[in-house]
DNA sequence: CCTTGTAATACTCACATAGAGCATAATTAG
DNA sequence: CTAATTATGCTCTATGTGAGTATTACAAGG
């Protein structure tokens, strides 16, 4: 009984940044018949001829999408047996999910795979010009009808849940709970992946099967690893000013950072070093070029960005 | 051909705490042919019968060490083809690993099942009395070996990994590397799973298959987490002094901290509230007791026990 | 009762770091 | 030359961290 029916699929949920927009790619499933268009590059592992998960991966990735990856980390594992899965797969899919992280311009995509904003599938996700109007205009009131139509010793703790992850009462935003607040939407019904009821109640796009949980899971992986590993160089160019680099922390982390103080972070944490070579900028003064120093990793238990509570300007 | 071959194996490693010495709980699989008899908790994952992997794994530690798990996090998946795997099931194998938390004396441990001390199988991980000294008898001067063994082309680069990794040249000891160590370790031949070679170099227990890789994976992770999330209180009583909890997270960080600073730490930190009563001691002023304060995870984005570099007494 | 030992708990101090804002420098557009 | 724009330097303050000293509350032995 233990060979049968079973199958291991691998995902990757491939990012980028690109002129302050965070990118993740998909390839087009509508013709295979999903739902939702938007598919993580995926496919399952050949049990005898992958020789690790991780290769196996990449070689799906190379056949939908014509990428070679570079930095890949494995995120999660899928299994749920009533989990959504491909109407063309038979039996359970247990999926094991990859981050990746690349250079946009690296890329030259192929036929059906496109980069797109990460934040269209998490609107909520992105505070860098504030608040989401989202927030206080669908999900707070939508998060409360769900608290109400709960029963009625279960209404406590759904609206603790609410507030903690969402940051609504004394709670204050936590932007590593992606997963969490997909999870609340999800429960709530508010995200078409959950049921065609509730359908597009927060005007954002969805994903095919349990994708956007994997993105979600993704995210926040991301946002909480860029404290304390130097993962933005991943997809920074080889050489770049420290405004790009704050941009490109911004975008991944979704909040805006102090300028000056960030740029003391990175140079005096000894992340970066000058090249002596400015930009050829437009407006202003020239901005130098840095380079990231990899020798950091060796010198400092764990270097990352760390991020502040939360920036307006 | 996706569904043959093919299974998928759930394990656990369950920590606890007692009198200072981090527990990991083991089966013994000596009669089941293994090598090494220490094996974590495992079994496969019944495709048709497990609702998710989570509760299959469950099912699994029940049945073979009567313990009904609490908190449970995924940890890692293993699925290299070339893995270890038990003699005793064909075809490829991907194993899912789990991490729990429990206080011992919750448990009533079935027959084969044994709490055993972290430590015994990763000596060089506790650092509470000073830097352990297998570190400097045996470890580096193999990997100095090991280093010189290497094509001249490798050399650089294996000094440089040696030193990041166990903190030797101008890098500083990182106690959450612990999977980077064994695996070190374990590609320089030093420990009795990589092959028969250089069988108990460093003096230290083996366990069976990849265990002790795993074992590995859920320390790093353990260690990691302290830092940001109250995951302590997993295994500690409901009610606690500040200098037993302060044991137990050197126990786990295998570091010693500075024990007013500990206390502000985590009472001003909001992570403890006192009791009013206090402990029934043994010798010197009777200690307060206290318990975790739950709110606290609504309260601050990440409420952990933040460790310091590293300290003498 | 007094002394000694052992922890618990209270304070203090120096120093590093983070958040914030102001000031100055080096460009380009006009 | 002037305004606009961005880079970069500096200062100030609040807070946090590592470390040490002092005081308090007990138990046990004389």
């Amino acid at each position: 009984m233990s060979g049968t029916d079973l199958s291991i699929g691998l995902s990757a949920v491939i990012v980028s940044v690109t002129d302050e927009v965070p990118h993740v790619l998909t390839v087009d499933r509508a013709e295979a018949g999903e739902e939702h268009r938007h598919a993580l590059p995926f496919g399952p592992l050949d049990p005898a001829g992958d020789r690790t998960l991780e290769l196996g991966l990449r070689g799906w990735v190379r056949q939908q999408t014509g990428l070679e990856l570079g930095y890949v980390e494995q995120l999660y594992t899928f299994g749920d047996r009533d989990r959504i899965v491909s109407a063309s797969v038979g039996g359970r899919v247990i999926s094991v999910a990859y981050l990746a992280l690349m250079r946009e311009s690296d890329a030259e995509l192929g036929r059906q795979a496109e980069w797109n904003d990460v934040y269209s599938f998490l609107r909520w996700e992105d505070w860098r010009r504030g608040r989401p109007s989202v927030i206080d205009e669908r999900i707070a009131p939508a998060l409360g009808q769900w608290v109400m139509n709960g029963p009625p010793e279960e209404q406590r703790d759904r609206r603790e849940r609410v507030e903690i992850t969402f940051g609504l009462g004394r709670s204050q935003w936590d932007g590593e709970r992606v997963l969490e607040r997909y999870e609340l939407l999800y429960e709530a019904g508010l995200v078409p992946e959950a049921g065609a009821s509730h359908s597009d109640a927060l005007g954002t796009r969805a994903m095919a099967l349990d994708h956007r949980r994997i993105l979600a899971t993704a995210l926040a992986r991301l946002r909480g690893k860029l404290k304390y590993r130097p993962l933005v160089f991943e997809v920074m160019p080889p050489e770049f000013t420290l405004l790009q680099l704050q941009k490109v922390v911004e975008a991944l982390s979704g909040v805006r950072l102090h300028k000056q103080n960030f740029r003391r972070l990175v140079d005096r944490g000894g992340l970066v070093e000058g090249t002596g070579r400015v930009d050829a900028r437009t407006g202003g003064r020239p901005a130098e070029l840095f380079r990231f120093r990899r020798e950091v990793v060796r010198e400092r238990p764990s270097p990352g960005v760390g991020l502040p509570s939360l920036r307006s300007v």
